[in-house]
RNA sequence: GCCCUGGUGGUGUAGCUUGGAUAACACGUGGGACUGCGGAUCCCAUUCCCCGGGUUCAAAUCCCGGCCAGGGCACCA
C-alpha cells in the first residue's frame, strides 16, 4: 500500500513541479516525518530544488503545496518549513489496505532472476556451534526474505569433503583405529567432532604423523581407491547431524554440493591450466597466481608442492559452476574470508567468467560471534554447540510456560517450549547487522523479555481473539462487512500504517539483503498492536467488524514477518 | 607493519550507501495504569552520536588524521 501511496505523491509533485520554471528530472526524495503531527509522508523536494530555481527551501515549499492537485488517498498536504507533508486520508486507506491483505501479504511479483546462495558450508569435521550458527540463520533468512521479494533462491551448502581437516579424521580411523562408536557423545556429529579433536591431539604430540595425513590426502586425490567410501563414510556421518540440527532450527538448503567432485572431473585442473596459459598462474617453488595487478601482494598458492589441490582453487571451481548456473551469485561468509572471497572473484574475472569490477558476485560477511572467554575451535574441542544451545533456550522457555500456565498438556507444552525456544535464537541474531561483533552470553541470547517472545505472544494474542469471535460468536472473518461509521483513532492509525509498510520493507531489505530491518519490523508491529490492543475493545464494540478485521490483517503481518525470519508463530503460548 | 570491519543513552542495538525537522528500538532503573478480548500488556520519567580537524546553508551520516576493539595477511578452511 505504501508503494501506491509513495507512486501518488511522487506523481503529484511532479505535476506541481511542471508549473516552475525549471528542468528537474531527479528521483524525488521521500521520508517518513519524525511525528504524526507533520504528516505520514513528507518529502525534501524543496532542498532538491533550491538549487535550479536559487531560492530558499521554505519558500519553495508553500508554493509546490500551493500549487499540488492532491490525489483522493490523501486528506492534506502541507508545508512545514522546507518540508511537504503529506497527511493521509485514513478512513479511506485503512478500507483499501484491509482489502489488499491476504494470506500471502508481502509476496511480491516475481523476478526474473536466479540468485545461488551458498550458506553454513561448515566444515563436517564436528557439529554446528554457535559461530556457524550465525552463517545458518543470516543465510536462511535471507533466503527466506529474497524468495518473498520475487527472487528465484537456490540454496546451497559447499560441502568440504576434500580438505585436511577430513584427511585427519580418515587417517585417525584407518590408521590409528579410532572408531566413532568408540566416542562418548550420542549425536553423530558430535562423535566425529571428538574423534577429529583426538587426531589433533596426537599430531600436537607427534608432529611427524603430518605426514601421514597428506598421504592419505594424495591418496584420496590420485583417483578411486577404497579410501573413497571411508571419506564418504566420515562426511555423511557429520553432515546426518548436522541436517537434523538445521532442520530444527528451521533452516532449509536445496542441495548440498560436495567440493570432490570438481576435482574428480578434472574442471579443477583445467582452470589451473587455464591460469597457466593466460599467464596470470606461476610456478614458483609451488604454483600460485599473481594478484598484485590487482592491489593483493599476496599471492594465491593453487596447488601444494606434493600436487594435491588447495581449498582456494576448489573454490573457484565451486564458483564457476554456480556463475554458469545463475545470475547473482550470493555467499554468507565469516569475514575471516574477505581476502580469499576477493581471490576469488579476481580469478573469475581473469577467467572471463564474470565482467570485471561486475557485481555478479555479492559476499555478505558477518563479523564473530565469541565466548567471553575467546574464540571458538573445532580444533581444540572449545565450543558451545547449537545443540546444545536449543536444548538449553527450549528448557527455559518451558520452564517460562509453565509458570504462567497450567491449563495445557505437557504434549503441547513441549511444542510451544520448541517454538519459543527456536524462535528467541533466531531472533537473537536476525537482528543484528552482519558486521557487528557478538559476545554471546547466555542470558542475553536466551532472553524472553521483550524479545522475540513477546513478538510471538502478540500473534497468540490476535489468535485467541479471531477464535473466540469465530466460535463464541459465530462470525465469519470472510464476510465482514467494514462499517461506514469506523473512524480510526491513533492506534489504529498507527497499526495500518505499519501493515502497509510491508511489501515496501521486504523491496528495501531484500535489495541490501539484509534481514535485520524486518527484526526491528517485527517489534514494532507487535508494538503497535499490542497498543491497540490494550486500548480498544475489539469483540462488541460498535465497530467491531472493522477492528476484528484489522486484527485480522494485523495477525497474518505478523505472522509473514515472523516467517522471514524462520521464527514460528504459535497460536497459544 | 599493511588491509578490512565496528565504536551511538547505564547495557545491547537501528539510523550512515543517497547529509536535512525533536537521533529510533529494546533492556535496565524509578514511578504509575488496568476488576472487560490472555499481564510474556500498557503509560510516564531517566540517559546517547569515540577524539580532533575539514567540506556544507546543514554532518551521527561525507573527507582527512588519531585512539580503542575484533578479524585478515598459510603448501588451513
Amino acid at each position: 500500500m505504501y508503494f501506491k501511496i509513495k507512486t501518488e505523491a511522487e506523481k503529484a509533485l511532479r505535476k506541481a513541479v511542471e508549473s516552475f520554471d525549471c528542468e528537474f528530472e531527479e528521483e524525488i526524495k521521500m521520508e517518513f516525518p519524525p511525528n504524526p503531527e507533520l504528516g505520514d509522508l513528507a518529502s525534501t523536494i524543496s532542498f532538491q530544488l533550491a538549487k535550479l530555481l536559487r531560492k530558499a527551501p521554505n519558500l519553495i515549499a508553500p508554493e509546490i503545496v500551493e500549487n499540488i492537485e492532491l490525489p483522493e488517498i490523501f486528506e492534506r498536504v502541507e508545508a512545514t518549513g522546507p518540508y511537504v507533508n503529506f497527511f493521509i486520508n485514513h478512513d479511506i486507506f485503512a478500507k483499501q489496505l484491509l482489502d489488499s491483505v491476504d494470506e500471502d501479504y508481502g509476496q511480491l511479483e516475481a523476478i526474473d532472476e536466479k540468485i545461488i546462495l551458498e550458506h553454513t558450508s561448515a566444515n563436517p569435521n564436528g557439529p554446528l556451534h554457535i559461530g556457524h550458527i550465525r552463517n545458518s540463520v543470516i543465510g536462511d533468512s535471507l533466503r527466506r526474505l529474497l524468495t518473498k521479494a520475487g527472487y528465484n533462491v537456490d540454496t546451497q551448502y559447499y560441502v568440504n569433503d576434500m580438505g585436511r581437516q577430513l584427511a585427519m579424521i580418515v587417517y585417525g580411523m584407518e590408521e590409528h583405529g579410532l572408531k566413532l562408536e568408540d566416542q562418548p557423545s550420542e549425536k553423530i556429529d558430535h562423535k566425529v567432532g571428538e574423534l577429529y579433536f583426538k587426531v589433533n591431539q596426537m599430531i600436537n604430540e607427534d608432529e611427524s604423523l603430518g605426514e601421514g595425513v597428506d598421504a592419505t590426502i594424495r591418496k584420496y586425490e590420485g583417483g578411486p581407491s577404497e579410501l573413497d567410501e571411508k571419506f564418504e563414510y566420515a562426511v555423511n556421518s557429520c553432515l546426518e547431524g548436522v541436517k537434523e540440527t538445521l532442520k530444527r532450527m528451521n533452516v532449509k538448503h536445496d542441495a548440498f554440493v560436495w567440493e570432490g567432485q570438481f576435482v574428480r572431473t578434472g574442471i579443477v585442473d583445467n582452470l589451473t591450466q587455464e591460469l597457466i596459459d593466460i599467464g596470470y598462474a606461476r610456478q614458483g617453488e609451488v604454483l600460485y597466481l599473481d594478484l598484485s595487478e590487482f592491489d593483493i601482494p599476496k599471492e594465491l598458492v593453487l596447488r601444494r608442492a606434493d600436487g594435491t589441490s588447495l581449498y582456494s582453487t576448489r573454490d573457484i571451481a565451486y564458483h564457476i559452476y554456480k556463475s554458469k548456473n545463475c545470475d547473482i551469485i550470493l555467499d554468507i561468509f565469516g569475514s575471516d574470508h574477505k581476502l580469499a572471497a576477493r581471490q576469488v572473484e579476481l580469478a573469475l574475472e581473469i577467467l572471463e567468467e564474470i565482467e570485471p569490477n561486475s557485481d555478479k558476485m555479492e559476499v555478505i560477511f558477518y563479523e564473530f560471534i565469541t565466548l567471553p572467554e575467546g574464540s571458538m575451535s573445532t580444533r581444540r574441542g572449545v565450543f558451545i554447540s547449537v545443540d546444545e544451545l536449543m536444548d538449553e533456550a527450549v528448557k527455559r522457555a518451558k520452564e517460562e510456560i509453565l509458570s504462567r500456565r497450567s491449563d495445557i498438556d505437557e504434549e503441547l507444552v513441549d511444542e510451544i517450549a520448541e517454538e519459543i525456544g527456536i524462535g528467541a535464537i533466531r531472533y537473537y541474531i536476525a537482528r543484528l547487522s552482519p558486521e557487528k561483533h557478538i559476545t554471546f552470553k547466555w542470558d542475553e541470547a536466551l532472553s524472553f523479555e521483550r524479545g522475540c517472545a513477546s513478538i510471538q505472544y502478540a500473534h497468540a494474542r490476535a489468535c485467541k481473539l479471531l477464535k473466540k469471535a469465530q466460535e463464541e460468536n459465530n462470525i465469519d472473518l470472510d464476510n465482514l462487512e467494514v462499517e461506514e461509521t469506523w473512524s480510526l483513532n491513533d492506534n489504529e492509525k498507527e497499526l495500518v500504517k505499519l501493515i502497509a509498510k510491508f511489501p515496501s520493507l521486504i523491496e528495501d531489505s531484500a535489495k541490501i539483503r539484509r534481514v535485520h530491518p524486518i527484526a526491528q519490523y517485527c517489534q514494532d508491529l507487535a508494538g503497535a498492536f499490542n497498543r491497540f490492543y490494550k486500548s480498544e475493545q475489539v469483540i462488541g464494540s460498535d465497530v467491531e467488524n472493522a477492528r476484528l478485521l484489522l486484527v485480522e490483517k494485523a495477525r497474518i503481518a505478523l505472522k509473514n514477518s515472523l516467517d522471514i525470519l524462520g521464527v514460528s508463530a504459535p497460536s497459544i503460548m
